[in-house]
DNA sequence: CGTGGAGTTGAATACGATCAACACCGGTGG
DNA sequence: CCACCGGTGTTGATCGTATTCAACTCCACG
């Protein structure tokens, strides 16, 4: 909670006072690695701040084979805000890969939020298009790059979270099978 | 500009008067085919609206082969938000696939309309998150459809643009070169 | 007309998927 | 303590889908 709360106050003007109005909708729980939060197609309430540990959200095609959208670690966020905000159902599921601690946010929160802090919604904005703006740029390489540029654009952009995810997750996050991705890593260590 | 208003009439409770006070900021012209509106890598202070016609949104990847993004019909938006907003390079490139006539809408409008029209942000918030929603759907298509099913799922989801589009511009929008949708369109024509 | 882009088709190729086998490790329980 | 197990990652062989390259038709447009 102390660490949502000082997130917030980084990425926004919001004071001590202005937070206490709204720690009501708020609540800090731990999740089990491979506890499941969010499931695709049922709606939900809830966004996700990480404090501690490694979320992450997928989806699941026809032959029950799951591709990874994003992964969230420590400080960041991930959950349906269509789902939340416009009460539609979730376009994916959301789980945990570490043992985590997060904190869940309601749609209370969310309305609430801009009518208390003046630059929430200016903050609330600025992730929709960062989210956005990765998004799309996951789209180009997926359009246009081949799985070795794929997979060294990954470890360029998530530096660190390599080492804690599994080669499988990788994979489906690249969009590859996870025998590509050892054949990938191989020949680039051979350099 | 009477298209526009009337677009935004419908999707905020904006007033002719309100509207007014925001005419300043925009611009309607007329763009030719093939006319290139937004380079990708340079800034921008500028947001479509395309009243008639057909844009589109793309990237090149470093053999210079186009990825489409996204098409902009009419009564749709299309523009990098993120380089309108927060004043950074362009990810992408926009270009008009028809003769259009399209509304420049500049910063400015995109600042003061929020104080002008109470539900303009949430409008904004609802694009926003609608684009997101939209982008993260073909995200999991390109992880886990063939290009069969993505062929299907664009016809679905964009009714009759398929006659508007050659068929090398659907295939770059899908991921694939043109020969190869030629052939998923003779597989299925044979059904 | 003639030219060039769009679309189709064929043949050869390449990249990644699939299937299968195996090494390795960490945890569990006999 | 060790045997066993399941999951992970690696490697090989084979297969399949889409790419590449090339040739050809068709049509719109000058």
């Amino acid at each position: 909670m102390e660490i949502f709360k000082k997130y917030l106050k980084n990425q926004t003007s919001i004071t001590d006072e202005q937070f206490a109005l709204l720690t009501l909708e708020l609540k800090t729980k731990k999740v089990a690695r491979g506890e499941t939060l969010l499931v695709a197609n049922t709606r939900t309430k809830l966004i996700y701040f990480v404090c501690k540990g490694l979320l992450r959200s997928y989806t699941l095609d026809r032959n029950g084979k799951e591709h990874i959208i994003q992964f969230a670690p420590e400080a960041s966020l991930i959950g349906d805000r269509n789902s939340v905000c416009f009460d539609e159902p979730a376009q994916f599921y959301v789980d945990a890969v570490e043992d985590s601690e997060v904190v869940f946010i309601n749609k209370k929160f969310m309305d609430l939020a801009p009518g208390i802090c003046e630059d929430f919604s200016t903050y609330n904005t600025l992730r929709l298009n960062d989210s956005l703006r990765h998004i799309q740029g996951r789209l180009s390489l997926l359009l246009g790059a081949t799985a070795e540029e794929r997979y060294l654009n990954f470890i360029d952009q998530h530096p660190g979270l390599s080492l804690r995810v599994s080669q499988i997750m990788i994979a489906s996050y690249l969009g590859i099978t996870p025998e590509s991705l050892s054949r990938v890593r191989r020949k680039l260590a051979k350099k």
